[in-house]
DNA sequence: GGCAATTAGTTGCAATTGATACTAAATGAT
DNA sequence: ATCATTTAGTATCAATTGCAACTAATTGCC
């Protein structure tokens, strides 16, 4: 166990503030973020956060089963399956039956599907080029390795603190 | 056969990856962060996170209204609001009229809830060393400076988008 | 082969959220 | 002074969320 509530290590800082608090401006940093993007992509091509991820999922790695999303993008199950329903409608993609297995669906992209992702991504590409212009590419590099480190942290011990 | 996104540049940032695309990272990171850090509070305190936030704020700054809680934070005046009625129904916080203004109040921070907070800033920055163990101190404050340069940006283009 | 345990996906529900509309108080222009 | 505008804060409503319970199909154990 790594976190205990006991008075923190002599060089630690032993105040807590709230705008050098990491969890907090990372909080506050993304929330700008996906406010921005969700509402382009709400506004502009009625697609939701989970929605134009779904499409993001099928357009690089192909056809897939809702589980299979759930595991590469670790969306809830939920969320997926309403995203899967919202484009299904849309005929955005198609649901085949697994040939192997009833229950389960292949989500695969359709060819308007495809054409709304090549429409998009170069917008979604520009935004991110606005929100890092200034930025030197390694630092950009480094902040997203350094975001893929804290996740892990995260879950290491929300798993921690579940498994015991 | 699947749907494959043209093929570009070498090494070009031209085709949309998911798994590289900031915004996507920096949700992800911080919704396991968040995550975690929201089941704490909960589960030990029964705060939420604007609870808890307030909390901090008042601590730091003295008594403050609403209005100001929002300005410094960023948080919805709606979410400030609920926050403070549910500190006030705790006796964590009482509100004094506003001698000068009879619509404000000052939320002022009760004994109770300055012990409160006494006794959860521990532990939150025990978390915030816990998820940063591992990393240098550099890459720590690095990693701070981007995360407002990428809130600001984000703010500037959503200004943008709305004002004109 | 048959029944328990697991897995894929959906539905229902309850809590959270934020936009909008509202009340009440303060400001300010004429 | 009066009335329109702005501001502090609250209430209402619709949408999003995720957990838990559920159905249906599959696997494995005997």
């Amino acid at each position: 166990m790594t976190v205990h509530s006991r008075p923190s290590s002599p060089a630690a800082p032993e105040t807590l503030r709230l705008d050098a608090y990491l969890p907090y401006r990372l909080s506050v940093a993304s929330n700008a973020v996906s406010g921005l993007i969700a509402r382009a992509y709400e506004d502009r091509f009625g697609l939701t956060i989970p929605q134009w991820r779904l499409i993001c999922v099928l357009m690089e790695d192909g056809p897939l089963s809702q589980v299979a999303i759930v595991a590469r993008t670790g969306m809830d199950k939920v969320t997926v399956s309403r995203a899967a329903q919202g484009l299904t409608k849309r005929r955005l993609v198609t649901r085949t039956d697994h040939e192997a297995d009833g229950r389960s669906h292949l989500l695969t992209l359709t060819e308007e599907g495809a054409r709304l992702h090549a429409e998009i991504a170069p917008l979604a590409l520009a935004y991110e080029a606005a929100l890092i212009a200034g930025l030197a590419p390694s630092d950009v590099a480094l902040l997203k390795r350094l975001l893929g480190r804290l996740q892990s942290a995260a879950q290491a011990l929300a798993g921690e603190a579940a498994g015991r």
